[in-house]
RNA sequence: GUCCCCAUCGUCUAGCGGUUAGGACGUCGGCCCUUCAAGCCGAAGAUCGCGGGUUCGAAUCCCGCUGGGGGCGCCA
């Protein structure tokens, strides 16, 4: 078998959406999996929508996510350009043989008129065959000499009968070719349209599979009629189902997130992101839900990606990511959490966050298992980092006002206590644990106090590892300030 | 209108002729406990869309229906 060689071919009409990067990810797994190439083409002849600025975006994204590609626009390659706008001399090779091979006429009708007949045909007439179609080489020639407008049609043959489509995922599907129109392969302007170009792509690239959105199922015998026209063999084609949103229909900007950068500014991992994304319609057996992309990379085959539609669980993304932020491990929560603390004011910069890199690191343990979107931490450390808090009010209502359950007292005990107690974890807790028997007050009503005092909420990381990452002088002040608020 | 695709707990899925239909998220209950989490334990939740076949036996194979999605652009 030769070579594996997949494409992720993106049109840059706006930022990488949610399904397409689903869509990369399968490409770039089954490239490595098969140790085929993976390429990056991007299809940008609609110069209307197209812009440069996607084209940034897309490939931001797709290295956010941990893609990476063997052939591909700035990269090169052996089969380049990668941009279909620099590949028009071989759109323009492709028309010259199809004219030669007389698999293509040229058509004199207008947007119009062609509109005309398309709404005739959906409200039930006969499909007539283009009437360009009959018209003789001399006429033609005469027309286009004559510098009439026109566009390039493919000839479907009349005997051509059934298109079988060989998909991996859905299996032969069979379209009939009589009822198949002449594509535009050419439009008026020189350009090539969609169908046109993807098949000179994939062919000039030497594909050998293609794995893209299940909405292109329907065009894939007329591209199939391309191929053969062009006198080139189909390549395997594999076409994943649609990602709907979380009410199960189409994703939209009403659904919230469409784009990978959306997931991203709402707090999501770039590893449980995709991780998330993997498992959307594909599963390694039935038992395993996290994995990394190297383990992606070995275990992945069309053959096990699912056939229906799946519908966006965010539920189910944030455990995802959960684990993900429980796993990383200090350094790298430090590195992710670095454009949060500048956004934030807390650092200038990378080297504001590296000066207080040791100090995050310390706090990493505390928080691991209750962030569950990055943009949570920093409210949740503000604390720490702060030299002064604002209590939340609420709390202050609920625990440092509430009459009869001695707060005050707890509060202007614990300063006392926690004085000259040897500022450990262990130390702390004894002190403040003996403070607990000596007022004779469950644990509960001494240490709610000094948690709102100390960490300024009443829902917040623990309390003694929290006290112990700041100053004793701080927690002194901040128990003092509380204690009078505080009511017993 | 027409062609194509799809159909297992609320969601993502395992299953590929014989299973008590398995797992994960979510939900509910319990344990732990200074809060919130995390963790652990347990529960509920799917007559496998419906109706016909084939078969000793069907979620698995065949046909029809229904429902949902997609294509039918000088968009990609």
């Amino acid at each position: 078998m030769s070579e594996v060689r997949v494409r992720f071919a993106p049109s840059p009409t706006g930022k990488l959406h949610i399904g397409g990067a689903r869509t990369a990810i399968y490409n770039w797994a089954f490239a490595r999996a098969t140790g085929g190439t993976f390429v990056l083409r991007i299809e940008d002849t609609d110069p209307e929508r197209s812009t440069k600025e996607n084209i940034d975006l897309i490939i931001r994204a797709m290295r956010w996510l941990g893609l990476d590609w063997d052939e591909g626009p700035h990269i090169g390659g052996d089969y380049g350009p990668y941009m279909q706008t620099e590949r028009f001399d071989t759109y323009a090779e492709a028309l010259e043989q199809l004219k030669a091979s007389g698999n293509v006429y040229p058509c004199f009708c207008t947007s119009e008129e062609l509109a005309a007949r398309r709404e005739a045909v959906q409200a039930g007439a006969a499909n007539e065959p283009d009437p360009c179609r009959s018209l003789s080489h001399e006429e033609a020639q005469k027309r286009i000499d004559a510098g009439e407008p026109h566009v390039w049609r493919l000839k479907v043959p009349e005997d051509r009968g059934t298109i079988v489509v060989h998909d991996i995922i859905h299996g032969d599907a069979e379209f009939d070719a009589a009822l198949m129109d002449d594509m535009i392969l050419v439009r008026s302007d020189g350009t090539p349209t969609y169908n046109f170009a993807v098949v000179c792509d994939d062919v000039n690239m030497k594909m050998t599979h293609i794995i893209r959105g299940d909405d292109h199922l329907s065009n894939t015998p007329r591209q199939v009629l391309v191929y053969e026209a062009l006198g080139y063999p189909t390549p395997t084609f594999a076409h994943l189902p649609m990602i709907c949103g979380p009410d199960g229909k189409k994703l939209s900007k009403r659904h919230g997130a469409a784009s990978v950068e959306e997931y991203r500014d709402m707090g999501y991992l770039p590893d449980a992101l995709f991780n998330y994304l993997a498992l959307l319609g594909w599963a390694p057996d039935g038992e395993t839900t996290l994995f990394t992309r190297e383990q992606m990379a070995k275990l992945f085959t069309l053959e096990r990606i699912s056939k229906n539609p799946s519908s966006l669980d965010y539920d189910k993304l944030e455990w995802i990511n959960s684990q993900y932020i429980q796993q990383m491990g200090a350094a790298a929560f430090v590195d992710t959490l670095a454009p949060y603390l500048i956004e934030a004011g807390y650092a200038a910069d990378e080297t504001g966050v590296e000066a207080l890199r040791s100090r995050l690191e310390a706090i990493y343990p505390l928080v691991n298992e209750r962030v569950k979107l990055m943009t949570e931490a920093v409210p949740m450390i503000a604390y720490l980092l702060d030299d002064s808090i604002e209590l939340d009010e609420k709390s202050v209502e609920k625990v440092l006002r509430k009459e009869g359950k001695g707060a005050k007292t707890a509060l202007v005990e614990a300063a006392a206590v926690l004085e000259d107690c040897p500022w450990t974890v262990e130390g702390i807790e004894a002190a403040l644990r003996g403070l607990c028997e000596k007022l004779e007050a469950k644990p509960k009503f001494v240490f709610q106090p000094i948690r709102v005092a100390v960490c300024g909420n009443m829902v917040s990381p623990p309390l003694f590892e929290s006290i112990e990452l700041l100053d004793r002088g701080v927690v002194e002040q901040r128990l003092r300030a509380a204690a009078e608020l505080a009511v017993d």
